[in-house]
DNA sequence: ATAGGGTTAG
């Protein structure tokens, strides 16, 4: 959107700078006025040899070069001011060249107070400034702002175009409204005047994929197809990535034939998604084959290629890999950066190797690179996880000293640990910082603190909590439900959970596996097996597969309450599913076998390194 | 309008 501006406006900048120098110069009608203008000229440069001054048009002209190269606020502001100065004013076009370079440098606030003195200055806005105007508003998530200057079109007696639409669609989808997105875009299709374009469709494609909607994705690029839209390499990339992301590896794979196939040539962004589908799905041959054909067609792993192996690796725990890969990079004159940086420091927080985290860490303050945001909350989170709440906080108060701001993300790391600690007065008081400074609580948030209050048994406080999220207008997923059917089976309340749970599908909500475990668990403690028992098969039928934990619970249910017989019976299934005892279900069919209870020969059927070999299939 | 990194429930 702001490219497509830019070159427009750079056209209309080209054509109305001609327009200045005539404005600027004196017109030349006759030869007589041109010997006068002459003379005055080259008199007026002998008499200043040393210091020649630019012509008001020159000037500008100057300026205009100059806009595309500036790359701080400060610098727009001050060409700002001096074009400001000029008499007579320069047109729109320059004006609107700074709103756009500063609107790219995500300053969008400062865009609309510029765009409020051009207002007082007596400069009137052309369409492109209006464009500028919206899309700085769709960024700031006032969509209310945005759709008063569509109206300020119609004031003005300008038109807006395919451009003005899409971004609208954009900042709409931008504030999960896809209701409203879909309307601009079906009245667009209804009007004759201002049909969609490939940006049109590849706006709603990224909302869609944003959602996770694949299939809706898919299908309107069916339509773009259908209706003569020729779909690009960025719509196919789009879609590639959003079904690697979903590791739905083959569909992405065919996508990916069908562009070829079309005549659309692929790019390095559309592999490097391809890799990071193929090597979450552990296919590292699969990635290494990617690799050798993208480079066939000459064209090449870039860092954020490389940054997404070393990431996968490190995930799957194969840091000496990742090194390896770092060092691959180095030979090959790809600079790592911060990204990559942190995808290795967060390897090694994964594994609890926090004195290697900390030498990474170190490594980038060495070495010039940019230490952010992310690095702070992947150290703090490996901390965390350590249990070393100390040198988290200390880190997270380091933060500020650095101009870098904790986020969302870096407090619900740090709540989830004092959480995790037992620390719920630390936690709480966490939770009200961020909010004092300025960071909002997300779902996520909530459901840490909840998780965290249930399981120190302050359920009253907890139901309290979600009732202040339900308030806002936050999105209560099926964690918060699974959290609080648990909050309430700890609470020893197991009709109360069972209440809620059966509750769930009234709001939309589906159940999963976890969400199954815990109702199995709490109806296994409450006595209730048999009703635990109904359940897990009223999972299988709902396509929700019990996992291993499924298992492990429901037979110590029945254990525990004395039925051998049916856990023997689930020991069988669990086993033939490729699925093994734990060690607390373990300890329990140890005891059994003491008491002469159970068959001896069952013991080395639950023990997992006994049946791996040969599962039955 | 497109690619990489950090947080959550058994």
């Amino acid at each position: 959107m702001l490219k497509m501006i830019k070159s427009t406006t750079a056209a209309a900048v080209a054509s109305s700078s001609s327009c200045w120098s005539r404005r600027g110069m004196p017109c030349l009608h006759s030869n007589s006025t041109l010997v006068v203008f002459l003379n005055n000229y080259f008199a007026f440069f002998h008499s200043q040899p040393s210091k020649p001054i630019k012509s008001r048009s020159t000037q500008l002209k100057q300026l205009v070069r100059d806009l595309p190269n500036i790359t701080n606020l400060g610098d727009a502001f001050s060409v700002f001011d001096r074009m400001l100065q000029m008499r007579p004013l320069p047109s729109v076009a320059p004006f609107n060249q700074i709103l756009i370079q500063v609107a790219k440098l995500k300053h969008y606030s400062a865009v609309i107070s510029l765009y409020n003195q051009m207002g007082m200055s007596g400069i009137e806005p052309d369409g492109y400034t209006l464009n500028i105007l919206i899309n700085c508003h769709c960024h700031l998530n006032q969509m209310g702002f945005s759709l008063s200057v569509l109206g300020n079109f119609f004031k003005l007696g300008l038109k807006p175009i395919v451009s003005t639409f899409n971004t609208l669609i954009n900042g709409f989808l931008l504030e999960n409204r896809v209701a409203e997105a879909a309307g601009i875009f079906n009245k667009m299709i209804g009007g004759g005047n201002c049909q969609p374009d490939v940006f049109t469709y590849g706006t709603l494609l990224k909302g869609l994929c944003m959602k996770g909607n694949n299939s809706a994705a898919i299908q309107l690029l069916r339509k773009m197809e259908e209706r003569a839209c020729q779909p690009n390499l960025v719509v196919y990339n789009t879609i590639i990535d959003s079904l690697s992301k979903d590791i739905l590896v083959d569909d992405a794979l065919n996508l990916f034939s069908e562009m070829m196939c079309k005549g659309v040539a692929p790019n390095v962004i559309t592999y490097t998604s391809l890799i990071h589908g193929v090597c979450k799905l552990g296919k590292w041959n699969e990635a290494t084959r990617l690799l050798h054909e993208m480079v066939s067609k000459n064209i090449y792993p870039d860092v954020r290629t490389f940054s997404v192996l070393v990431d996968t690796l490190c995930k799957e725990g194969m840091v000496l890999e990742a090194e390896g890969m770092v060092e691959i990079m180095i030979q090959r004159d790809i600079e790592p950066n911060t990204v990559t940086y942190n995808s290795l420091m967060d390897g090694y927080c994964l594994q609890g190797r926090m004195d290697k985290a900390q030498k990474v860490f170190e490594l980038m303050l060495s070495n010039g690179s940019v230490v952010d945001a992310f690095s702070y909350s992947i150290l703090i989170n490996g901390f965390c996880k350590q249990k070393m709440m100390d040198e988290a906080m200390m880190l997270l108060g380091e933060m500020s000293g650095k101009g870098l701001v904790p986020n969302t993300v870096t407090y619900n790391t740090v709540v989830d640990g004092c959480c995790k600690m037992g620390k719920i007065r630390d936690a709480q008081q966490l939770f009200s910082k961020m909010q004092a400074c300025g960071q909002l609580p997300n779902v996520q948030t909530y459901a840490i603190l909840l998780d965290g209050l249930c399981k120190n048994r302050q359920l009253s406080t907890a139901i309290q909590l979600f009732r202040e999220m339900e308030g806002k207008k936050l999105d209560v997923n099926i964690v918060i439900y699974t959290i609080l059917i648990e909050g309430l089976c700890i609470a020893g309340k197991i009709e109360s959970a069972r209440v809620l749970f059966r509750g769930l599908s009234s709001k939309g909500l589906q159940p999963n596996a976890r969400t199954y475990n815990i109702m199995i668990k709490g109806l296994c403690i409450g006595g209730l097996t048999c009703e635990a028992e109904k359940l897990l098969t009223e999972m299988e039928e709902k396509g929700c597969s019990p996992d291993g934990y499924t298992y492990n619970i429901i037979i110590q249910g029945f254990i525990n309450n004395n039925e051998t017989d049916r856990a023997m019976g689930l020991i069988q299934q669990m086993v033939e599913r490729g699925f093994s005892a734990d060690a607390s279900t373990t300890e329990l069919i140890v005891d059994l076998l003491c008491k002469d209870k159970v068959d001896p020969a069952l013991l080395p059927l639950i023990q997992k390194e006994n049946y791996e070999g040969n599962l039955p299939l």
